[in-house]
DNA sequence: CCGGGAAATGAAAATGGTTGTCAAAATCGC
DNA sequence: GCGATTTTGACAACCATTTTCATTTCCCGG
């Protein structure tokens, strides 16, 4: 078994936001973890294969990850500024998803949804312009 | 002449899914047209930047493009077996998006939405499994 | 405790899409 | 025709991710 998997697992888990590989690695070794990029990589990937972790690509193609709260299928609500993010469910938008899908002779129809937004704390305080 | 940009844009159009930039500068080099990888990924954005074409990652993290019907915003349904591609509106989508955002304080909310699924086309026909 | 082997680890090289550099060619204006 | 500007494209640079491969660790049996 592997540590090092419970130790990213554990890392993630302290950030809110998505994080990528790199993020992930580059923390761990300011905390003092003796730990490889590649080990980080491939605990990620187990992690996010065994659905521990949740997996998207940011703007830059990059993976990012995250420790979510449920295991169960769920939408993120993320801040563009400090990268806040709530989990969301959205059941009018799976039941979308199924209808066009059908309604085009598609099936086992799948979908990504990401949202994506400023949060109150990052908003800027209107009212002087 | 028209440009280099004309070209890719109408090597897109000749294809009914997305396609990577390798893809169109490979397909543009069979059809013997002159034309450099720089060349293509810059037309290629160029062209996504006028939203003149449509871009998003796939699952590799490779950026592709298609040249849509509509400038409007719209969503894509696509085939995981032949790419086939079908523009969707998702009016509901929208205001769910913009619901959820407003529900916990984001402004400028934004949205991906995707969806993947099998053709008609595509599933195998059950029958003699 | 000791030894063997499978799995995990990690440093470095390889991979591959994308971007940057820079000189040559095409284009435009005069 | 000439020079300025833009476009083009070969190639290098980048950088995240994957692969390679030797070493280390851990488990199991003796």
């Amino acid at each position: 078994m592997s540590s090092r998997r419970d130790a990213v697992h554990d890392t993630l888990r302290q950030s809110e936001g998505f994080r990528s590989a790199q993020d992930v690695y580059a923390e761990m070794r300011q905390t003092g973890a003796k730990i490889g990029l590649t080990t980080v990589y491939r605990a990620l990937q187990a992690l996010a294969d065994h659905g521990k972790v949740d997996v998207l690509r940011n703007d830059d193609g990059e993976s990012v990850y995250r420790a979510c709260a449920t295991g169960e299928h769920h939408h993120h609500l993320v801040c563009r500024r400090c990268g806040h993010t709530v989990e969301v469910a959205g059941p009018d938008v799976e039941r979308w998803a199924e209808t066009v899908g059908a309604e085009h002779g598609f099936t086992e129809v799948t979908h990504t949804v990401e949202v994506f937004g400023t949060c109150s704390s990052c908003s800027t305080p209107v009212g002087a312009g």
